[in-house]
DNA sequence: AATGAATGAGATTTCATTCAT
DNA sequence: AATGAATGAAATCTCATTCAT
């Protein structure tokens, strides 16, 4: 085949991007290296040239997942003309569109396997960096008034790990089990399910003059 | 080797158990079949006598895991004199020291696969058959006005997924990522998170009388 | 399951014909000794009672396949009150439509393997059987002046191994290759395959005021 | 082991010739993937770089083979200076020659099993690549008036068929499983085979004045 | 005569990774 | 920086056959 040099930046990114496409549309382990490097049409040889294992990519695309959710999300929270209310629940329609696409990677996390990646992946791990950053809003709020919880920042956390896994059944085909004809029941049974967490939210948050709408 | 002819329902029992056992500790896909076999000194065959795949034990550990639990957890709710809020409580303990030692497998659920295999763990699944007895628990608790929600069973759900993803992270070695130097601030952080549970828990419920204490 | 006993010509004869069946359904290779032994309700090892190996039974199905065919075709050939040539094509035919339901089976014959096994199968093979009695018929024919042939036996041996060649492949699916919307040119082919069987039969045997036709 | 790199096409070509070689003196199923690649000193995975699967190199192998046959044939029938039943007659050895060796590997074509198999298999068949060139052979003699026959193109099918179906017979060891000590008598059946099989040529082409002699 | 649990060799295939070029 | 042929370990599954009961 023709040879074909790229600056390493672009190729990287090239190979990152591709690498979170199909890890998103197959799964990491159902995704091979070979998969990869046929798309952008390089070599295997060339991906190892840039990575030193798969997991090293996996690492790579969650971590650049991670930040520009933590980009967005700062984004969000940086607008200071908003209700702190408003911008928590904008927040959170935020973290929901962005899970929802790519749900099957972070799935990949739970599979212990290798205690080292698991060092790794803590650092790209949503949680830690986006918890923070609600945990922040929420103790301004607190201050204004606008919320009322008593350990702040791991709300945050309880919160979004409860939003992420809730995406994850909710996004799976079908997931919840109904069959397929029922089709309107299972519509209500995930409208409630909307009505339902957005009462724990507005509960857990002790807020009292405003209701959360989530985009599940 | 030798020839050692079992009761077909005990060799069954002993394939799965063990399969269990492996299972949660290397996880479902780093667990081969031949681990299985040679650790109960039986031939690979044999395994296939019983399973049609490796997929089918799954179905199977499954099935005997959620099994379990539902009766575990219904003895708990058949307990006539026990108050709803304290009832509950223990059926959440419970839930959770069950799960703590399962956790790998059921994490397996997640990713998707095969489809055929999706619907089959739907039915071993534990969401759909734990949340309809806790909810249960709760209606009566509401009746009592011991409880005070709108939407019981989805509420039910929502706290179960809630505390089946927290225990994923929180039995994952040092899964909060807090380097062990900092060995008791990562300790105050959990028994944190423990108390914004709780509160969580008390919040959602609209309990007024009555502090949730949960072991995690 | 409930021991049943059956007169061992009983079983023997249900174990052959099943085999029969099968063999003819899904090939030999392709069939299993435990889809036989499903079929009839019998255990595994009841089979290597009866049969020593999977090749056994092969040899006797053959056997019984290659036995009735002599007797169907023998009972024609004695049928003193037919022309030759009439006698002949009647006995074509039936070897057609008999090969035609069995062709699967014979099929196998070709496949070496083992070399004692195909001392065993030129016990069966119809070639030995058939052409000797086909043979004889010409032989009267040609003493009454129906036929003209230099080598009868060996003409009769060649006609017969024509004509289960050409039913394999005609039986195949499609198997002349032509594709589907050509059906009908398919057809035509056929036919003029017929046509070209019928004349070359007449022509091999000399004979010249009778048409042979044959039900391909 | 050491690694030793080749050209793809010699190694692809190294692959393709060892296979047909195991093919034909153990028959494809008889044939594991492992033995090919022993006998060249390659890996297992080498292999599958190659060829997608067993099948595929088994067509491989087929299209090999009757490319070659049909480039010998073609070659042949190109010859303008010869007499069109010389020619055919040419024709007919050289297709005894070739078929004689490769005998075991056609022989596997009648095994239905996998229909895409069988499609794939269609084109690598001998018979529709074969026939035809006959075939015009043929009707250039009938044009001369060398040859007399109603249907050329069939008649030439059924030729081959034929040819083909006494091969594997004659082929195989012992196949006309005379017992060894008639050895003598089994010569001269096979001379009679071959007396018969010239006859049936000459007549069933119409042919006067020229006698078929062939080589089995 | 019959059962059916158990055996075990072997077959195909996948893929992350290496390395000569 | 890049290529892509080569590696090899491992994994799942099939099935004819055996043998304790």
């Amino acid at each position: 085949m023709k040879r074909i040099v790229k600056d390493p930046e672009v190729r990287k990114r090239e190979l990152i991007d591709t690498a979170e496409r199909l890890f998103m549309a197959k799964g990491f382990e159902q995704t091979a290296i070979s998969d990869i490097v046929h798309e952008i049409n390089i070599s295997q040889g060339t991906f190892y040239y840039y990575f030193d294992s798969k997991e090293d990519i996996l690492i790579a695309v969650l971590e650049k997942e991670v930040a520009d959710m933590e980009r967005d999300l700062i984004r969000i929270a940086d607008q200071n003309d908003l209700d702190e209310a408003v911008k928590l629940n904008t927040m959170i329609n935020r973290f929901i569109s962005i899970t929802a696409s790519g749900k099957k990677i972070l799935s990949y996390i739970h599979q212990g396997k290798n205690s080292t990646l698991q060092k790794k992946l803590m650092n790209a791990r949503p949680f830690h960096k986006i918890a923070p950053i609600m945990g922040e809003v929420i103790l301004n709020g607190i201050e204004k008034g606008r919320f009322n919880t008593a350990h702040p920042i791991e709300t945050s956390y309880l919160l979004i790990i409860l939003l992420a896994s809730v995406l994850h059944m909710v996004f799976l085909p079908n997931t919840f089990g109904r069959p397929r004809k029922y089709e309107k029941e299972g519509m209500i049974f995930r409208e409630n399910m909307r009505l339902a967490l957005e009462d724990l939210l507005g509960r857990t948050l002790g807020v009292s003059d405003y209701r959360f709408f989530v985009q599940i």
